[in-house]
Order: structure tokens, then sequence, then C-alpha cells
DNA sequence: GAATTGCGTGAACAAGCGTTCACTGACATA
DNA sequence: TATGTCAGTGAACGCTTGTTCACGCAATTC
């Protein structure tokens, strides 16, 4: 049959990820999650969890990985946004603030992880935002034709300038994220010309 | 007289906050830390803890000042390399890399917490690393004579870059380090540059 | 020398935790 | 229709946690 006790068990299974989600915050992160009240919330016996995760740990991995695909998704709208035309670097930071925003909950898991106290948790998130900074090398490559080099260089800071004001943004008010946003962008500006004046440095030493 | 008793009881508050530290590692965060096992590792009974802070919270905002001092001897240290000559970006980076890897525990404290779960906490770390940022732009503006705004901007955006690489640097061996090291460098020449090619942009605007 | 202060203590508390176990009952299989 | 599988259960376990309380005893004050 079409497996309705499959769909029941992935069901309590998005259920219980769902629940972590809802608990993570600014006060409370993966670090204070506790069994007992994630089952609670996702309206299951805490026995109940051990049939969908081993542990609290791999409810976590798994967190990290939903993040990957949150990421992923921010990339290709980012993608769009720059296909529209207009200042890349604008639409780029704008739709990262924006998507920080709306992903509270994610990005403070992956920012927390990131420099947490489990390895696995830690080589999991840099894993994503690895594969976050190679699509931006491969678009400084192709489009902008920088060296591999200079490009996995620039590349690199970006992602590093960006992720850091998005973790300021994390706890920011309107005004305050418009602000970081606008010097993000300025920032990355002053990075452009300077990967550019590299160039040139290279070149002309040719 | 010369307070043989505030004498003993400073030492056990040391060894509460030096205990705290210990325990802080790659695997036990600052979340995880308990009041029993901090006082048992200081060799003092759960219920003297209560003589010398109120909460965890309060040695935590206590292990966070720790850490600003510990910055601001980077400062003077870095202050000290820059003085002997050579470059001032590789000094400053090496500088700082040997740092964190000289108070690993600390910085892993600072990094985490910054985008911790205690608002209290990212304040305090917030309030250090702008100490920090206010420092280099004081320096760029009367070495350099950059304007104000884009001294901040660059300030800020080198203060992001070499934290955050900082941060990969706790997890690294020191072939990484060393990459790190070298890359980080090679960024903030970019980032000079850029801040250098914008200057220029402005004063032919004038 | 007597009175006071205050650091350190050990017992006790209620609460929460993760995890185990044998069990139920609806679904799947044949 | 009979048999097997397995998501969900509730009781129970041993532990650790933060916090309170009244108390002892040494350093301090008067």
């Amino acid at each position: 049959m079409a497996g309705i006790r499959a769909a029941q068990k992935e069901k309590t299974r998005r259920a219980l990820i769902q629940a972590a989600m809802n608990q993570l915050s600014a006060e409370h992160g993966y670090a204070s999650l506790s069994l007992r009240e994630v089952a609670r919330e996702a309206g299951i016996a805490p026995t109940s969890f051990y049939r969908h995760f081993q542990n609290m740990e791999e409810l976590g991995l798994t967190l990290v990985d939903e993040g990957g695909l949150t990421l992923r998704q921010l990339l290709r709208q980012s993608r769009q946004q720059i296909a529209k035309g207009g200042s890349i670097i604008r639409a780029s930071v704008t739709t990262f603030m924006e998507f920080v925003s709306n992903n509270t909950a994610i990005f403070r898991l992956l920012l927390q992880e990131k420099s947490g106290n489990s390895r696995d948790f830690r080589l999991a998130v840099t894993r994503e935002v690895e594969h976050f900074t190679a699509e931006l090398v491969d678009y400084l490559v192709a489009e902008q034709k920088f060296t591999r080099e200079l490009a996995e260089l620039q590349a690199d800071a970006i992602v590093r300038i960006v992720f850091s004001a998005g973790a300021d943004a994390l706890d920011a008010d309107n005004k305050e994220k418009q602000r970081l946003t606008e010097q993000t962008i300025a920032q990355l500006r002053i990075v452009a010309r300077g990967a550019e004046a590299t160039r040139l440095a290279a070149k002309t030493q040719e």
C-alpha cells in the first residue's frame, strides 16, 4: 500500500524537527535543548524520540543539514536578484540580510554551532559555508575573470564579512539592520576595488 | 590588619575563575558549565560558590571581562611588534594568531558567547570587540590619514575578517594555521588597497 | 578578652535529565 | 484471515542539577 505507516512516521519526524526549531531562540540554544521538552512540544512521549533519532546530536546534525538547504535556497534567490540587473553587491547583501531576518532560528543555529562544542557540528557547518564560498569563487572566475587564487581570497573575505554582519543583524532592530546592510555593501565595494587593484598590480608585473 | 581574610577570599575567587577556565574546551562550552563541577575543581563545597558569585552568569561575565583584558594585552603586544618596523599587517596578524593559540579557552569563550544565548553576554563581548575596532580606527586616522568614515569601514571589515579567521584557527593544526595566517594577510592587503583606491576616488571627485 | 563578622560546610530539597524495558495496538504482509 | 512488524507508551531507574538552611570556626573589631 501507499505506506500510511511510513507517512505517519515522517510526519512525527518533521514534528520533532519543527519542535526543536521552535525552541531555538536568542535565549535558548542547542546546547540547552532537552529531549523531553522537544518530545513534549512535538506531542509524543519522550521515549518515542528514539524511534526517529539515536541522539539529540543526530537531531542537531539534521537541523544543520536543514540550515544548509536554506543557504542553498538563499544562493538561488540571490542569483535571481542578480539576473534582474542592478548592483550585484547590493542585491546580494540585501537578499542575505532579508534571509537572515526571515530564518533567524536556523541562522542562529549555524552561527552558534560554527564555533560550538561538537566537532561534528563544526565540521557540518563549515561544510555548508564552504559550499557557499565555492559558489562565489566560481562566479568570480566565470563572470569577472579573476584568477582562481585571487577569486578564492576575495570570496573568502566576502563570506567572512557578510556572515559576521549577519550574526550582528540577528540582534538588531530594523534601523540597525539598515545601517549594517549599507555598511556591508560599502565594505564589499572596498574589497572589490582592492581585488581589482591587486589584479592590475599582478598584470603590470608580468 | 593586612586582611589575611580578604586575601584568602580573593584566592578562592581566583581558583573558581581558573577552574571555570579549565573546564572550557572545544568539547565543553560555557552553556554546559556546572556550578557543582566548577566548585569541585576549585576544591570548595558547591554552596561556597555563592560567597563569591550570585550566579553562574556572574562568573561568566567575569570570564568575559578577563577575555577583554587579554584582548587589550594583545593590542599592546601588536603595537610593540609594529614599533619594531616591518610590515604592519603581517606583524598584527601573526601576533593575533599566536595569541589565539596561546589563549584558546578565552577566545573560544568570546567567540562562542558573541552569538551565544545570553543578551548580557553578547553585549559584553560586543563591547570588547568594539574597543578593539576603535583602537584600529584611531590608528588608521592618525597614522594613515584616512577620513574617519573610511577608517571605520576599513577597521570594521578588518576586525570581522581577522576574528573570523581566528575562530577557524582554534580548530586548526599548525600547517592550517600557517595557511590561515597567510590568507588573512593577503586579504587585509586587498582591503588596504581597496580603501586606498576608495580614498583616491573620493579625492578625484572633489 | 569579648563580641562580631563572614567564609566554608554538609545535609537536604525538588526538579529535571537521558535512557531501559516490557507492552499495546494499528498497519503491513502473505 | 492469520502473522509479523514497529511507532508510540508509561513506569521506573539512577544521576546531576541549582539552591536553602543552620551551623562551625577563624579572622577581625572594639
